[in-house]
DNA sequence: TCTTCGATTGTCT
DNA sequence: GACAATCGAAGAA
């Protein structure tokens, strides 16, 4: 057992490509929280691309700032930012170091520390639970204190570990959400990737 | 069941 | 001072 979750953690190069290939593949991966001593989480279903100053909907693209300065960092860190003065949103830093894109995790799939996850989702039904960018965060108390966090170290209490296949007749493509204000071309961009909560997921658990 | 709208605060101009 | 990579309650159909 002991070494064997340090196998599981995806490399710092799993990160290192174009941020549409890490978006595409971080699908089915196990996002992993450990709160004390216990751990909570689950497999990937949603993801987003952002990529870069050109793209208009990524927040780099007015230039690096306070806020958005960890993109501009190592990949495979976490880039955690607070939004419509309620809700946090959790990123990996991909692409080139010193490239400033990242993928927006929108959603998981729940299957571990569930009593975590009721606690923390009070009065919401199962299928709700991590169904969204703000719900994922809220469940597993993810906040700004883990903005930069590494998910190649072991030792961190926020990683991303091997998980399932998924073919891609299952995977979904379609262009990004709640970006309404940005400009063409960059609001058609298909550079959202998302999985039907899938049967080999539920068998899984 | 579907649609509209209010909440609430950090960050940038 | 305006706005934001959203959620969920409330009201309409």
């Amino acid at each position: 057992m002991p070494g064997s979750i340090e196998s599981l953690i995806l490399p710092r190069n799993f990160y290192r490509r174009p941020v549409q290939t890490v978006a595409r593949e971080l699908l089915g991966k196990r996002l992993v929280r450990q709160i004390g001593n216990q751990s909570a989480g689950g497999y990937i279903t949603e993801a987003e691309a952002y990529d870069g100053e050109n793209d208009q909907a990524c927040h780099a693209h007015s230039g690096k700032t306070q806020r958005n300065a960890m993109m501009y960092g190592e990949a495979g860190r976490a880039y955690v930012y607070f939004t419509y003065g309620m809700h946090w949103m959790l990123n990996c830093v991909s692409a080139d170091d010193g490239y400033p894109a990242a993928v927006l995790i929108r959603a998981i799939y729940p299957v571990e520390g569930i009593n975590i996850i009721k606690k923390n989702r009070p009065g919401v039904r199962e299928p709700l639970w991590c169904n969204g960018p703000a719900k994922l965060t809220k469940a597993l108390e993810i906040s700004g204190d883990l903005n930069g966090i590494d998910l190649c170290d072991p030792g961190s209490s926020l990683r991303i570990e091997e998980g399932i296949e998924i073919p891609d007749k299952d995977i979904q493509i379609s262009a990004r959400v709640g970006i309404q204000s940005t400009p063409e071309p960059w609001l058609s961009m298909p550079w959202r990737f998302f999985t039907e909560v899938p049967e080999n997921l539920k068998k899984k658990v």
